[in-house]
DNA sequence: CGTTAAGTTGAAGGCGCTCAACCGACGTGG
DNA sequence: CCACGTCGGTTGAGCGCCTTCAACTTAACG
């Protein structure tokens, strides 16, 4: 089950055979982590690309006066190109146990090669920076309550596109400090807005697992639109998708129900 | 003065006379715009850069609660290159009158044989990505009135960077309502920090201009680091700067004094 | 001079923070 | 095997930062 990277990038552009053999035979030195582990410590980011094979990670700040910040989540598939700077004042953590590879640059620039793996790399980093964007407005447009559903919205749909959401459940190794850590609050005030979703029976998270039990009504608080994640290209919709729906904002819908 | 982009680029990269010519007499319409303008109104961005030649801009949000939250500004020389998809959920606002440019996809494709024009663009979009996580980092970890510090640090430092601090003093454009809609906090509470700074006799700001009284108590109590921003690449550190440094942390520290 | 946008000030209240204690699960070592 | 330490989760109390609403002033502009 390490095909995350090719299942994630096929959902945008279509791959060859060929492609997703060299996908799936990247170089570069493979190693398990532990939870609290930092994957890229020792390691140059200027000559390497770090790709998520298994388990989650967050990229992260601790700020002078003790306060950590959880700016991105990792998930299998995910990767973080090579920086052509050192160090950007983030560091990585594993958060769960997991697999990464470093992949050497050269072998990133000859993977790019192909014009289908180019460009479904740049849409990958598209979406990134999309979903940087919009935790912003996440954080800056709502309230605990909603911000934390709109988490979970945005991680289910994420394990969704790698096929790793089964039906409306999922894995989601995260503590409730990590939770805390990535939407701006406290510990404490995340727990009671955790306590609210689960009181309404929206969700349920226990032993390591997100159940998505009211999909509409979660996404509603959470004003969720999972156009920023881009299932589905605009210019290139999904044939097997496209055939079924109306034209318009409903091509941008998901295909797969997950309850 | 419409040599911002090169001036920033050159800042991490040399660039040949060849470069600068090229970057120079990129094609593609220019069109003033006035506060308020959207300048991606009827553009299709997936087919060209838009590239800040005059003024600020800001991507934005507008939620459906009527928030409204700017994910990031555009300084002269800035830009957004044509993303793969669409529609992202964002929009673009000119923040003062300005003048832009819509740079067609194949031209910035040309630009890129250009090793050296290549590399830096890398680095503007490596910068980019920072900055974004640097504004998680701040409206996370800190209290309004050190955040509010903290991004002014950043705009006189991007100012900098472009020729266009002069001394301690830069234009500022920006309202209070923008600067409380990319901090996360009402404009009332927002001017409540300004004043506060301007009691401290820290900065002083009106008339559409910003003045930095005291540059490293600011600095101090916003907790800014300026690596993310990257004056100076630890990798190909600035020799006019180098030599002057003893090796290590200090490598990052800018050059010029704006007192 | 009328209108609009931006800035300022005040009052009231709530959302979310800090501090703290406690529980339960788990792993480790005595 | 049990004691213990650690970590994550839960709960409560108190309070303060920040929000909302509102009125008013100032500046810019036709």
């Amino acid at each position: 089950m390490r095909q995350a990277l090719v299942r994630k990038l096929a959902r945008w552009i279509a791959l060859t055979d060929e492609d997703r053999r060299s996908l799936g035979a990247l170089p570069g030195r493979i190693q398990g982590f532990m939870r609290g582990d930092r994957p890229l410590a020792g390691v140059d980011p200027t000559a390497c690309t770090l790709l998520m094979l298994e388990g989650w990670a967050a990229e992260y700040k601790d700020t002078p006066s003790g306060r950590r910040v959880i700016v991105e989540y990792l998930l299998p598939g995910d990767f973080r190109l090579s920086s052509p700077h050192r160090d950007r004042g983030l560091d990585m953590m594993m958060l769960s146990q997991g697999i990464v590879q470093m992949v050497p640059q050269e072998a990133i620039r000859t993977l790019q090669q192909s014009d289908a793996i180019r460009r479904a790399l740049e849409w990958a980093e598209s979406v990134r920076s999309a979903t940087q964007a919009e935790w912003l407005v996440n954080i800056g447009a709502r309230k605990a309550y909603a911000r934390l559903a709109h988490l979970l919205c945005e991680l289910a749909e994420r394990m969704n596109s790698i096929d790793m959401l089964d039906g409306n459940i999922c894995e989601l190794p995260l503590t409730q400090i990590d939770l805390a850590a990535s939407l701006a609050m406290s510990n404490v005030h995340l727990n009671l807005a955790l306590q609210r979703l689960r009181a309404a029976k929206l969700v349920d998270i226990s032993a390591r697992r997100l159940i998505i039990l009211k999909r509409t009504e979660l996404e509603a608080i959470a004003g969720f639109d999972d156009s920023y994640l881009l299932r589905w290209p605009t210019a290139l919709p999904d044939r097997r998708r496209h055939s079924e729906l109306p034209p318009g904002q409903a091509e941008r819908r998901r295909a797969g129900s997950w309850h």
